[in-house]
DNA sequence: CGGAAGAGTGATATCGATATCAAGACCTGA
DNA sequence: TCAGGTCTTGATATCGATATCACTCTTCCG
């Protein structure tokens, strides 16, 4: 019970006895080792073995026992996935080509969500450590801890980052150029003439950012803090108090709802509203239609990624698009890269992004 | 090299060595076998021995070696997901269901997409045997052919269906009533005097439906196949040639681009559209605007599931409902239910649909 | 014709956890 | 004090695949 998980094994009913690999090599005539060397394409076997030991295997349907060969090879072919929220747009999509990547170099995923809680991420990590994946893909909730991932790489299994950085931890990285592409995108806001300029996204864990508390863009995870950084940077250049707009919500919809109410229901409302990603942008542009304003008219509006659905809201949405798929095969490729060469230094993919502008942001301010 | 994968072991260095529970018991000064009667909690140990014990593995950071543990149990605490797309909406949320309700109970879940493809499914259903599986969760690709599903079974392996059926295989099943809902949407739009409906689905398969062959509806997966047989059984009361605006297409957003298209561009277009799911819906409402056309008033549109972006369409999209994370929960619920209990008789699990009437459905015809 | 090199093969140890079994320690009641 | 029982414990078999080692049998060359 070292694990605090209850037995589900009690609930498994022994299974019927599958085929085996001695069962192969008594069909064959010849020892369990010479089996395994003909199915194993190791060691040495006559040509009269090996077509026996195969023919054997396919009459009985021989299909090797995955959790043993892992036993005694210590490791798996599997690579754990751990992300925030598999059902959100970009981490979807992500999962879905580090998916794509591993069926291609013969391996499998497995998947957690963490909803950004650290505790949960904790988890994760020591649930797929015991189960000796071959290596992870971490979207780490927290930019400042990271020992459990430490500990991964210390027993060997190669952590990739991605979409976040996390200080002081010396791992390999992918992650789209977020700062540039909320740059692009608040110059062409600013350039419009907005200066009211609104920015909603989640703050790290689902509790969000204490109300009153002080701003530490650097405990932030860090695509939402390069994200922030240019946003702030952007509108200092043209206004006195940058953070005025800037409303950090819990993680999730419903919160950008809430915190997008607020932010119009004040005297000054901002004119234009920047969400840091497609599900806050949800939760922004019903706020924004139930608070009976249109966009881009009254608010402009900017996604910081690129959903499915960007192309069928009315008006049609301006985000920031990353390379999602080439995010995800990039991760599964630094995975196998480590595995095949553990010592190597670190590598950090930075992938482009650009600014898609729609009609969303399609109206110079008051027009 | 029976499985015909390509070893990925050979990339793989050898781990430090982790804490056994050889050491443990060494620790502690025991031996393995009251080490692991301490730790796992049968037979009984004395509590000086335990309190050791426990202290031993909690100084050394003690963590079984789950593929040991599983290769002994002979099954898994994994449960296998597999599905079309985890990137979709339909899918990405029940999937996630699944892993919640899985945490929850103990289990992690393994994710395998098949593009629909039966092909693709066989791969996946054999790679989870491989793995051990406790159990697995198939949206099946096909609606006629369930071996690999059968094999499954016969290796005791709990089978459970989601959102589809196969004919001649008995196992539990969970789907939301599309029939049903999609007769509620199809009373609306004819209620509104619309007769020229189109229909908008993925066949079965990535090649969709070969143009010209005869349409057996009942080869389609099942839950198309209801929505299908619902829609054609409400036009029957007031068209004479019901098909004339089925159009099936292979699976993803741009096929039903391309089919709405051309539906748009006959003659006598439809004046609304039933998209099967959500996905295909983004084709068609792409399709609709780049026609020229405008929602609802010369294209009144319907999806067939639910999608997080139904309210920011404009107008808001019409939608049948399935309660998605009710579905994915009920698919897990049935496995471990099968798990404690092999032998009972398979039990379908089907939850209801609503009609969930937006804008999109606004107005009546021509007005 | 002797001996070395090499191919082919079976026996066997290993991975780490699980679980049974038999033996020993201890206690109770007669 | 001894028989019968319970509690505790270590030794050991097991799961199935992997891989090494040593032995046998060829083969080939000097």
């Amino acid at each position: 019970m070292v694990d605090g998980v209850d037995r589900v094994d009690d609930l498994v009913d022994r299974r019927p006895p599958s085929v085996t690999l001695t069962e192969v090599a008594q069909r064959a005539g010849v020892s369990r080792a010479t089996a395994a060397r003909a199915l194993g394409g190791y060691g040495s076997a006559s040509a009269a073995a090996r077509d026996r030991v195969l023919a054997a295997a396919a009459a009985l349907g021989y299909r090797p026992n995955l959790p043993a060969r892992n036993t005694r090879n210590g490791t798996t072919t599997t690579v754990g996935v751990v992300v925030a929220d598999i059902a959100s747009p970009f981490f979807g999509q992500s999962t879905r080509s580090i998916s794509d990547a591993a069926k291609a170099a013969g391996l499998e995923i497995m998947v957690l969500n963490t909803d950004e809680e650290l505790e949960a991420e904790r988890a994760a990590v020591h649930l797929l450590l015991d189960q000796r994946v071959a290596g992870m893909v971490v979207a780490a909730a927290s930019r400042t801890d990271g020992r459990h991932l430490a500990q991964a790489q210390a027993e060997g299994v190669p952590v990739v980052l991605l979409d976040r950085r996390v200080i002081g931890l010396d791992a390999d990285r992918v992650y789209a150029d977020n700062g540039a592409g909320a740059a692009l995108a608040m110059a062409e806001l600013i350039g419009q003439g907005h200066r009211r300029i609104g920015y909603v996204s989640s703050a790290a864990g689902p509790h969000g950012h204490p109300p009153g508390a002080p701003l530490v863009v650097d405990e932030l995870v860090s695509s939402g803090g390069d994200r922030i950084r240019a946003y702030l940077a952007a509108l200092a250049e043209v206004v006195d108090e940058p953070t005025r707009y800037l409303a950090l919500c819990p993680f999730g919809e419903e919160a950008a709802y809430a915190a997008t109410r607020e932010l119009l229901a004040r005297p000054d409302r901002p004119t234009a509203v920047f969400a840091s990603d497609s599900v806050i942008a949800l939760g922004v542009l019903r706020a924004i239609a139930d608070a009976g304003f249109a966009v881009p008219g009254d608010v402009a509006v900017v996604a910081g990624d690129e959903p499915a659905w960007s192309r069928v809201t009315t008006p049609p949405l301006s985000t920031v698009t990353q390379p999602v798929a080439a995010l995800g095969r990039a991760a599964l490729e630094l995975v196998t890269r480590r595995l095949a060469d553990p010592t190597s230094p670190c590598t950090d993919v930075v992938l482009p992004t650009t600014f898609q502008a729609r009609a969303s942001t399609g109206g110079s301010v008051g027009a």
